[in-house]
DNA sequence: GGATTTATGTTGTTATAGCAACTATATACC
DNA sequence: GGTATATAGTTGCTATAACAACATAAATCC
């Protein structure tokens, strides 16, 4: 096959998503949140007191990362943590009004931040993107 | 205009990425290589005696990292670090014996983890997804 | 040719990312 | 209803990622 290094759709993959990173992170900075723990944040926007659990599921990371994340949250004043009552194995992530409150400063800069990437890339381009990344989940997902 | 979390192209690419690294990461730990390690030593498959700053260069990450996974790599046992004669400052990265044997086995690997990835995928859709990943880092770039 | 600037790497710190092993609780099984 | 199993989180470890501050060597500038 000889493929070389430039070859490699998931390395570009890879850089692409680094650099959207390293972009988000500097814009995130100010607001002391950095862009993992947005990504929490976030799903606790749409909708408040999400068990860690669920987290795990929704933003597909190990427990433990999402655990680390909701620590440094809590650190920070944005959430708390509350072991939910009716299983007392899951713990449930609750905005504090700052945590809230941030939210007004963050969301525009998140959406700020998607037209940037998006800029001069299409609907369908798009759309077209988005199944191919579906089909490459499913590539590999279908043997792990 | 009120975007929900998985309207974020970003975020579909970040989660694909983290899907595809730790497939990799599966199929290459028998070797005990790690994903980035391995990226490091395909480089140097291709071209022995790369300089830590032109790694810096090519795969486009900070150079402490570089340098860290270049220590990493030389404590395995896969690569020697030399000073340049020309230029003191600069590092030189060499493959041993072991690391270059153990091309053989991982390049297959490679070749075979990105035929994986590309299943079912045509041509025209993977050059249209690596314009569209390219626009989206010159979008990014130009704002840093 | 000596002072300033630039380039290359290293050390220290914080934030992800995932695995293994563990605790505690809940569910299933008989 | 007591045992086995499954689930939710935590702790410890290694690898990656980037930034700041630093050391050293090279290049530039006058």
């Amino acid at each position: 096959m000889k493929l070389t290094f430039q070859d490699y759709i998931s390395i570009k993959i890879h850089k692409t998503d680094l650099n959207l990173t390293r972009f988000v992170k500097a814009k995130l900075e100010p607001f002391n949140l950095a862009p993992e723990q947005n990504l929490i944040m976030m799903l606790l926007w749409e909708k408040d007191g999400l068990s860690q659990n669920q987290l795990v599921e929704t933003l597909n990371k190990d427990k433990t990362n999402i655990a680390r994340m909701a620590a440094s949250l809590e650190k920070k004043g944005f959430i708390k943590r509350y072991n939910c009552d009716k299983d007392r194995r899951s713990v449930r992530l609750y905005l504090t009004d700052t945590g809230r409150n941030l939210g007004n400063e963050v969301i525009p800069i998140a959406e700020e931040f998607d037209a940037i990437v998006c800029n001069g890339i299409s609907k369908e381009e798009l759309k077209q993107m988005e199944k191919i990344l579906r089909k490459m989940n499913q590539n590999v997902e279908k043997l792990l």
